[in-house]
RNA sequence: GCCGAAGUGGCGGAAUAGGCAGACGCGCUUGACUCAAAAUCAAGUGGGGCUUUGACUCCAUGCCGGUUCAACUCCGGCCUUCGGCACCA
């Protein structure tokens, strides 16, 4: 019979889910594991980095079914978002049919993959029994004046025509289309997530489960720096002007002042007779059009200010490199000590004053390059011979004395606008009354629906503020006429709450029960793609310390593992639309088997580094599967062999391949998460077994049984259906996956007879099988090989190294 | 520029605690089966040397050096590639 891998995979796919075999229990006594991959967005078909993500969560979440786990594996669809309004603009077809289908699509896809999810958990961000949550979760950061409205420099995409994150910003491009976003200063609604910064920062600490790498991306994103506010004089107007810096040990090698040219200060310049009006309103408007970035320029303004420990007077510039969005938007300039401020001050003919000098440098040397390293204070006064550490602190206590300095620190994290210009998200509930202000919509009001007939089509406003019937309502507070608002949330809010509605998705009465997050959470093992190391990652880790703080829930992290896969590649590059080298899914389990696609995933790469699509090694598992097809349904007769069979060399060696591959596929699964490794052990046991088949058909039943029936447990992660048909054809009525992991037994693994290695000055130069284990016997005895006798040949021997059962080392003069 | 990861055959990759470098798979070569092909099976496959073709020998894990009886693995310095951040004061 040969291996038919269309009935087969139907067959077993059906009656998994007739079984209810994936379905996690809510039996909140059993040890649980909570094994998740970060959902999709519903783009119409499952591609191959879904299928890479989605089956190497399958394998964990079997395996730990194995091990007696209650396993949570939802799925669900991140549902909401710009593609669905695209496509309903470009087609005609309303965003949420669209969306429907095409979960309709990839649920069906998914299912054939064979990946063991409780479907009966499944939810979509858009459907307005999960969206009411998302509402209320925006009502709960209102209420803890986590959420305001307020007026900022935005990023515009005028492609996407809506606002975005500094998140979603790449390189100064939009993250979804590509194209350079533009800056608006519009009044939009943000959540306060630098309130968050620190602890965002210190819990990583905590996250021992996490890549490095991730980790690192998120330090740099929140970006914390420790320095000091220093107040400085404007000379010609009575105006105090603070600067940030991290180096007020370098106060006194201030040589100018330079603000940014969006710095409110100009403005109040003007009120002097000496302001520079034209130079710096050309200047201005120059910069602004002024193409090259990375070049500084700079215009003195004609004011100075005055430097707070020296009463210095310095000049005062606006300079295209100091940002208004950071620290205050103005800085003190050190050329000596500041690589920047130093081109600058060269380029302008500013001078340059050192006042920290390393160990062995003359003070009058003059500077090359900006010195930013540790060293000694000079030409600081009373301050001189301090080390720049200690007087960091020293110069903030002195000027905090009088008032005109304070410890501070900044973050590089910005607060989170969340409104978007468009239709397809979740409404943002609040509404504006003439009367009353802003008002929150009350809870039991929940959801604010979207209004199904809008005319989105996008434009500068919002589509939802075309819909009449949408805007218009009454003030819950006092019952007036009132206006809703017509932006919606930005996706990401909708996914940084999914993995807790999964605890318990079909309540009616919150989010989530109690009971259910706290049985469940925190997620065990999360399984995703790199890109979302600072968005997804980084709100949802906001939100569960939110909801740690309002009592909620009683955990601060809610991925205790993360798991970052590599991508899938195709000749060298990411699969894409615009290069067409995308190879679909589906067309792959037609021609060969899902079993077979999902083991090419799992094998040609380790998880977390790129792989490299091949169709010679989709050939390559395919021709395994038969392998085994074809040696299981040779072998099968024989396992009803009796006790009187053949008690050979055979059995030892049957035994001990079964005892190490059990241990090595379980650690390659659990500590290493090497799955390809694990899957090579299974086919060099399978080469043995089809090496010796004729020696493996004459052993005893019970042994045979237990090679097939532990290799299959082993196999079954894997490639589930045909481990579950040979499984069946040994006889059983039960499923595999109600069997347990197997043991192993270290002693059971040692061979009788093992190989030695024997070196001489630590190369080899021969090899015995032997079953002698006194390595001092041994030790002698190889002094007397012929090989060995030709190398030790008019040497004089100094010493021999031995490890036990593997190798002896003699070393010569 | 700063931070992080990685460099091993023709290719994907393995070597888990410093102990046989190249497991497993792909590809390739040869053979068997076949009218033929596919499929399958068997053997071989890092590079070089040879006036002993061998149970031979030398070289080889990005480069240079070090530690060690022994280094893909540890240490120091460099090079390259990829990823992240980038006028963040």
């Amino acid at each position: 019979m040969d291996y038919d891998p269309g009935i087969i995979e139907e067959k077993w796919q059906r009656r998994w889910a007739q079984e209810g075999l994936d379905k996690a229990k809510d039996d909140f006594s059993s040890p649980k594991a909570y094994i998740l991959e970060m959902f999709p967005y519903p783009s119409g078909d499952i591609h191959m980095g879904h299928v890479r993500n989605y089956v190497l969560g399958d394998v964990i979440a079997r395996y730990h079914r194995f091990k007696g786990y209650n396993v949570l594996h939802p799925m669900g669809w991140d549902a909401f978002g710009l593609p669905a309004e695209n496509a309903a603009i470009k087609r005609g077809i309303h965003p949420a049919r669209w969306t429907w289908s095409n979960i309709e699509n990839m649920r069906k896809q998914l299912k054939r993959l064979g990946i063991s999810y409780d479907w009966d958990r499944e939810l979509a961000t858009c459907d307005p029994t999960y969206y009411k949550w998302t509402e209320w979760f925006f009502l709960l950061l209102y209420k803890r004046g986590l959420a305001y409205r307020g007026r900022a420099k935005v990023n515009w995409c005028p492609t996407c025509k809506t606002v975005t994150a500094n998140e979603e910003v790449i390189d100064g491009k939009c993250w979804r289309c590509h194209q350079p976003v533009e800056e608006r200063y519009l009044e939009q609604w943000f959540f306060k997530i630098t309130d968050y910064a620190e602890r965002l920062l210190n819990d990583l600490d905590r996250l021992p489960g996490w890549p490095e790498h991730v980790k690192t991306m998120q330090r740099n994103w929140i970006g914390k720096s420790v320095g000091a506010e220093i107040i400085f004089k404007i000379k010609e107007i009575d105006k105090d002007v603070k600067i940030f810096t991290t180096r007020p040990d370098t106060l006194f090698g201030a040589t100018f002042f330079a603000v940014s040219p969006d710095s409110s200060l100009i403005n109040e310049m003007k009120s002097s007779p000496l302001f520079r009006r034209e130079e710096v309103e050309s200047f201005i408007s120059y910069v602004k059009s002024a193409t090259d970035e990375n070049e500084r320029f700079g215009v003195f303004t004609g004011l100075h200010a005055i430097n707070p420990v020296n009463g210095e007077e310095i000049p005062i510039l606006v300079a295209n490199y100091v940002l208004q969005e950071y620290g205050t938007g103005a800085i003190m300039g050190v050329p000596a000590h500041d690589q920047r401020d130093f081109d600058f001050a060269k380029k302008y003919g500013l001078p340059v004053k050192t006042v920290i000098l390393p160990p062995g440098r003359p003070p009058e040397e003059e500077l090359e390059s900006a010195y930013e390293g540790e060293g000694v204070l000079v030409n600081s006064l009373m301050f001189n011979g301090l080390y720049n550490e200690i007087a960091k602190v020293k110069i903030v206590e002195y000027l905090e004395k009088k008032g005109l300095a304070e410890p501070k620190i900044n973050y590089r994290l910005k607060d989170w606008l969340i409104s978007r210009q468009r239709y397809w998200g979740s409404p943002i509930p609040i509404v504006y009354c003439d009367n009353c202000g802003v008002v929150p919509v009350p809870e039991e009001d929940l959801p604010v629906l979207l209004p199904e007939d809008a005319d989105f089509a996008p434009g500068s406003i919002s589509p939802l503020a075309k819909s009449e019937e949408f805007v218009n309502t009454t003030c819950p507070k006092c019952g007036g006429p009132a206006k809703r608002e017509t932006d919606t949330m930005a996706t990401f809010i909708c996914s940084s709450w999914y993995y807790l509605r999964y605890t318990d998705p079909h309540n009616s009465k919150m989010p989530f029960g109690k009971d259910a997050v706290k049985y469940w959470m925190p997620v065990d093992r999360y399984i995703g793609g790199v890109e979302h190391a600072v968005l997804h990652l980084l709100y949802s880790r906001f939100f569960t310390k939110v909801l740690y703080d309002a009592g909620y829930v009683d955990f601060e992290e809610p991925f205790t593992n993360l798991f970052t896969q590599g991508m899938v590649l195709k000749d060298g590059v990411a699969m894409s639309k615009s290069l067409g080298n995308i190879v679909e899914p589906s067309p792959i389990i037609e021609k060969y088997s899902a079993d077979t696609l999902r083991l090419f995933i799992l094998f040609a790469s380790p998880p977390e580094k790129e792989l490299e699509w091949s169709d010679e090694g989709v050939d390559g598992m395919w021709r395994f599967l038969n392998r085994i097809w074809r040696l299981f349904n040779e072998l099968i007769p024989y396992v009803n062999n009796g006790d009187d069979a053949l008690d050979s060399g055979i059995e030892r060696e049957l035994i001990r391949w079964r005892h190490i591959s059990v241990k090595r596929v379980t650690e390659d699964i659990i500590e290493r998460f090497h799955l390809n490794t694990a899957i090579s052990t299974l086919m060099e046991w399978s080469n043995f077994l089809g090496d010796n088949i004729d020696a493996v058909k004459k052993v005893k039943g019970v042994i045979l049984r237990d090679t097939l029936e532990t290799f299959l447990v082993l196999l079954s992660p894997f490639t589930p259906h045909i481990a579950e048909e040979l499984w069946e054809m040994l006889g059983h009525k039960e499923s595999i996956f109600r069997e347990k992991w197997p043991e192993y037994d270290p002693n059971l693994m040692k061979q009788f007879e093992y190989e030695l290695v024997v070196q001489v000055n630590g190369k080899l130069r021969d090899k015995i099988r032997t079953d002698e284990r006194d390595m001092e016997k041994l030790k002698y005895a190889v002094l007397e090989l012929p090989k060995v006798k030709r190398f030790l040949q008019g040497k004089e021997i100094k010493n021999i190294i031995t490890v036990p059962e593997k190798l002896i080392n003699i070393v010569t003069d």
